[in-house]
DNA sequence: CGGGGTTTGTTTACAGTGTAAACTACAGCG
DNA sequence: CGCTGTAGTTTACACTGTAAACAAACCCCG
């Protein structure tokens, strides 16, 4: 494969991060750096133009995942009004995870911590940040991080291993939960249970 | 290093474990087969005599991590009545996290869809279950689910991307989410959400 | 006691990986 | 024209997981 083919002049790193997002998905765990080039008809050493080491390109992939899954939370979070929205937002994020497995165990392990995802997930995190402290005035900061946890655990839980959980049971269960979170701003009581 | 030192007989298999453990939590991701062998004073090979190949040792240390954590849990629940033993295991999980965060990781991993793993979890995931049962008589599948996914979530959100949260915080959240579930099944309302 | 079989380990060998180093083709520009 | 920067190449190396063949130590049975 001779060096005389890019239709798009710079497009490689892109080609890269694309490649390297669907191979993610496709089961096998983090694609070769050399498979990644094969596939893309390059040599080996090609993606080191434009990332420093494989970390690097995860990094990217990674990042724009969170993009993604941002954008998808964001659909979700303007279907539907008050705490709807934020049922629809948690079923769209386990959706997300079991539709790119891959990508998303990247997203939240040691690969994630990069400063470009976390960045991206802050992103994502005051989203939703915004919409639980409107329904939970009384302590938003715990009830926002309580969401997120009950969220990211149904998807975790789900995808790793399999929970024989149906869609509907893990709607029901995201709603007992986000509900169980509402509610509690209509208790007479926050008890400062004795920090 | 010559053949002629193993003081227990047939050690190596458990102590391979331990190394595996020990390094994963090490910080730097899976060790090589290669490195816990040199570890142990041991050629590269010796590994393969008592697993097949390194996903079965990874296999082996997670089943062992899910044996400690469910007595680290047991403890935690026997420590205080009721919901409060909810809360206080969700805290054990989330120190389990923190104290190897490389182990928790790979235990929630591809690694930790191994059957053996799979059966270590049920059981952990059963004595939940029995106790939120007890708790929430309305719903107890949805609710053990939540509850789980709340401090699963938790744990890998802190472990991850260290949210900032302290552990008071933790706690609150933790508390918060647990009672959500507990106050619902005084809510009058069971809402059948057309399964 | 001796001898075979199993267990536990060894050495050697190979393909695949991430990456450092040096090199090449090509763009734009003085 | 030559200079410089970019995007890619080939070559080389240390390291990985693992297959294959071999060797010592144990057990049990004669």
């Amino acid at each position: 494969m001779k060096p005389s083919d890019p239709s798009p002049p710079a497009g490689l790193r892109q080609k890269l991060v694309d490649a390297a997002t669907l191979a993610l998905d496709g089961g096998a765990g983090e694609p070769s750096l050399r498979a990644l080039a094969r596939d893309l008809g390059v040599s080996a050493m090609a993606s080191y133009r434009h990332f420093p080491d494989k970390a690097a390109l995860m990094a990217a992939v990674v990042e724009q995942g969170f993009v993604r899954l941002s954008a998808t939370l964001a659909a979700a979070d303007a279907s539907a009004p008050g705490m709807q929205a934020l049922v629809a937002q948690g079923l769209a994020y386990v959706d997300f995870a079991m539709a790119h497995p891959g990508l998303f165990r990247l997203m939240f392990g040691p690969a994630g911590q990069a400063d470009n995802a976390a960045a991206a997930r802050a992103r994502a995190y005051n989203r939703l940040s915004a919409r639980v402290a409107a329904l939970q005035p009384g302590n938003p900061a715990a009830a926002t991080l309580a969401c997120w946890a009950v969220v990211h655990g149904l998807a975790v839980l789900q995808l790793d291993h399999a929970l024989a959980t149906s869609r509907e049971e893990l709607r029901e269960a995201l709603a007992v939960a986000i509900r169980g979170l509402g509610v509690e701003h209509h208790a007479a009581n926050p008890p400062e249970t004795r920090g």
